[in-house]
DNA sequence: AACAGTATCAACCGCACCAAT
DNA sequence: GATTGGTGCGGTTGATACTGT
């Protein structure tokens, strides 16, 4: 047996509500409070369904309601909320007081996802696009291979990778091989061998040869025991990455603290890939280095990264931080600028912003999703 | 000024869950 | 255990505003 309708639509008014409807609905739910919504618009003189009637108050006439601009705080634990619920909408408006599910599900679908999609940002894994990197390596090294052309770079999609974005998806993943700090120590040198070798030779080097330059890292990482995995803080959470499915469906919120404001990167999806001991995609270190780029990462930056997450003394790392309040940016600390991402006053500025942290190109060939239009 | 394309967001829809019967 | 009503949730739609040509 179907689920009958919640009211009969015969007679019942759609579309935005008038001023007059609001004000019946208000003084109604002042007299009588809120509830039974099946029964409140015949109760209330309302020609509209109850679900409607709902909706209204609780996005909308609710007197609690913070309406105007996202604040920047917001903004970043919207981001880090979603990062360990997902699209658990309702449950991230249970702790931005004022907002609405609504709001913030539209706010996501308008603003953050655009911009974590422009920095190169998966907005559902919040990881690095590696899907792209790994159809550049495809591409690049299967045609480089059978006709010398490197396809991707005539296409344009070479740069799409933001190379610091991938440098620091290689240093997190290196860093939770725990029990090897030999060879998280190794790759740290080893790696800032590679920049420099990157550096000075991708320009002019074959990328056989640089494949050849980064297989001693590669085989490091690829070496990464995967029985090494911490238990995460919300220990309950279990994650397949890159999946279809929502990733955080085992959340129990009642077990999340109620101030999720600051929450660890020790939760983010990144960290469950690695936790899990799997690699998305196999994606390998060497097709890092087919990319054509022009490193600009921050060595400062990148270690403190890695630091952060091999030392328990220090505190959390996650993209929304990185994003509000990074502890080193491409402009150096002692220069002028002391523009933060916080103090960025519009759409634009937040985006420039970003943009120089995460220096990233998006192709024209690419559409928002990150298809490649042939 | 007019038009087209794009962005925004309030509102709707269908489904799922839960409690009461 | 099955049915029913109430409610909440996430995805989608469509009207409107905005922007570019």
């Amino acid at each position: 047996m179907g689920k009958v309708p919640c009211c009969d639509k015969e007679g019942l008014k759609k579309g935005p509500w008038t001023a007059e409807e609001d004000q019946k609905l208000i003084d109604y739910i002042q007299k009588h409070g809120h509830g039974r919504w099946r029964t409140l618009p015949k109760n209330a003189g309302l020609k509209r369904c109850g679900k409607s009637c709902r909706l209204r108050w609780t996005n909308y006439l609710r007197p609690d309601i913070k309406r105007g601009r996202f604040s920047f705080e917001e903004e970043e634990t919207i981001i880090q909320l979603h990062c360990v619920l997902g699209n658990k909408w309702s449950a991230i408006a249970a702790r931005l007081p004022g907002r609405t599910d609504n709001e913030i599900k539209n706010y996501w679908n308008t603003h953050i996802r655009k911009r974590l999609l422009r920095m190169g940002i998966d907005p559902v894994t919040h990881t690095p696009r590696l899907d792209l990197l790994e159809l550049t390596s495809v591409l690049n090294s299967s045609l480089y291979n059978s006709s010398q052309l490197n396809l991707p770079s005539l296409l344009g999609i070479g740069p799409i990778l933001n190379p610091n974005m991938l440098s620091l998806a290689t240093a997190l993943f290196s860093s939770q091989c725990r029990n090897t700090e030999n060879i998280t120590s190794q790759y740290l040198h080893q790696h800032q061998l590679d920049q420099n070798l990157v550096q000075n030779q991708l320009q002019s080097t074959q990328p056989a040869q640089l494949n050849t330059i980064n297989s001693s890292s590669q085989a490091n990482q690829l070496q990464c025991p995967v029985q090494e995995i911490q238990p995460c803080a919300t220990s309950n959470i279990i994650s397949t990455p890159f999946s279809s499915e929502p990733q955080f469906t085992h959340v129990k919120m009642e077990q999340l603290p109620p101030n999720l404001t600051n929450f660890s990167y020790q939760n983010s999806p990144t960290k469950l890939w690695q936790n899990n001991g799997e690699h998305p995609n196999d994606f390998s270190v060497s097709d890092y280095s087919l990319l054509k780029f022009d490193p600009v990462i921050d060595p400062q930056f990148e270690n403190q990264i890695l630091r952060s997450n091999n030392d328990e003394s220090i505190p959390n790392f996650s993209f929304g931080t990185l994003m509000s309040t990074p502890s080193t940016s491409p402009t150096p600390l002692n220069s002028s600028s002391t523009t933060t991402y916080a103090n960025c006053s519009t759409e634009d500025e937040r985006d420039s912003y970003c943009s120089n942290i995460l220096l990233y190109d998006m192709p024209n060939s690419l559409n928002a999703s990150g298809v490649l239009h042939m």
